[in-house]
DNA sequence: AGGCAGGTTCTTA
DNA sequence: TAAGAACCTGCC
């Protein structure tokens, strides 16, 4: 189907911006760059075809019942973009470098592991550990003959809608011994992803629940589960429970804060959007663009 | 070849 | 309460 959507949205920006692991260039240096995006048991391809308008590999009811969703169209981008203090150089600057950038609505669970997986690893490191987690316990997704037409036209190589595993549910998980997760390159984050999973399955953990907790009560029951910190919950708070005001703070972002804000980054005057923010300013930074 | 990569837990004082 | 070590693994 064509997308006509005027707001922000740069597949590169939101590609690279570290919320998504599985975000995937299938036709490398062509021009224009299709992107493969797997999302819990859904694939999508997309690209861009001219100025806020888009080629998209689903038909409108699946884009309409799921991926509307999933990039969160009813939020308006440009509009909490504008909210930058002009007087804030660095935010600006970061804002405009930005400016494609959309906060993906992903599944709390997916996100959950998927950011227990980052922890000490680089985001080539993190994906190919998503990746061989999902081929090991995830499910064959078989596109339809219509979208595998659309991308024969389009000159994708077969190996990229050949192959393709959803991402595993907590029971295919908590099923993974953990020599088979560490085979996986789970590392020391094996026995996390083994509880986090088991008490998914066992209703112990109820993510759903967790969608109606309040930002702070959603953050403490995140790090009550082994292996979240600060971080990870923040982020999953941000990108899985869709909290627009969760402000991660990592490696760049302390760089950041420490180099930009030495007086204190002024979270009031961007409530409820800090994470917005955030996303601008990581992406700037991890840029090398500053 | 050793250090480090989008952290968290465990131990110690 | 806070600082410091240990942790899997892969890739410069």
């Amino acid at each position: 189907m064509i997308l006509e959507f005027d707001d922000d949205l740069d597949l590169d920006d939101i590609a690279e911006s570290g919320q998504c692991f599985r975000w995937e260039k299938v036709n490398e240096d062509k021009d224009p760059v299709i992107f493969r995006i797997i999302a819990g048991n859904r694939v999508l391809f997309i690209l861009k075809l001219s100025e806020g308008v888009y080629d998209l590999s689903c038909e409108e009811n699946v884009f309409h019942s799921f991926w509307s969703t999933y990039f969160d169209i009813e939020t308006k981008y440009r509009e909490i973009r504008d909210r930058v203090d002009r007087s804030d150089g660095f935010l600006s600057r970061a804002a405009e470098y930005g400016k494609g950038i959309r906060i993906l609505k992903q599944d709390p669970f997916e996100c959950l592991i998927s950011f227990i997986i980052s922890q000490r690893k680089n985001i080539p490191a993190i994906r190919s550990c998503i990746e061989k987690l999902s081929a090991e316990a995830g499910e064959k997704i078989s596109l339809p003959e219509k979208e595998r037409q659309w991308l024969k036209e389009k000159g994708v190589e077969p190996r990229y809608f050949e192959d393709i595993y959803s991402f595993p549910t907590p029971g295919a998980l908590a099923g993974l011994s953990e020599d088979a997760l560490k085979s996986c390159s789970a590392g020391y984050r094996a026995p996390y992803i083994r509880r986090a999973s088991e008490s998914v399955l066992s209703g112990e953990l109820d993510l759903e629940e967790l969608c109606k907790l309040d930002d702070v009560e959603l953050m403490s029951a995140l790090m009550g589960i082994y292996g979240v910190g600060k971080k990870v919950a923040s982020c999953v708070s941000l990108f899985g429970f869709h909290r627009l005001d969760f402000f991660p703070v990592d490696v760049w972002i302390d760089r950041v804060l420490s180099e930009r804000y030495k007086n204190g980054f002024p979270f009031e005057k961007y409530r409820p959007y800090n994470g917005v923010m955030q996303q601008y300013m990581f992406f700037f930074a991890r840029s090398g663009a500053v």
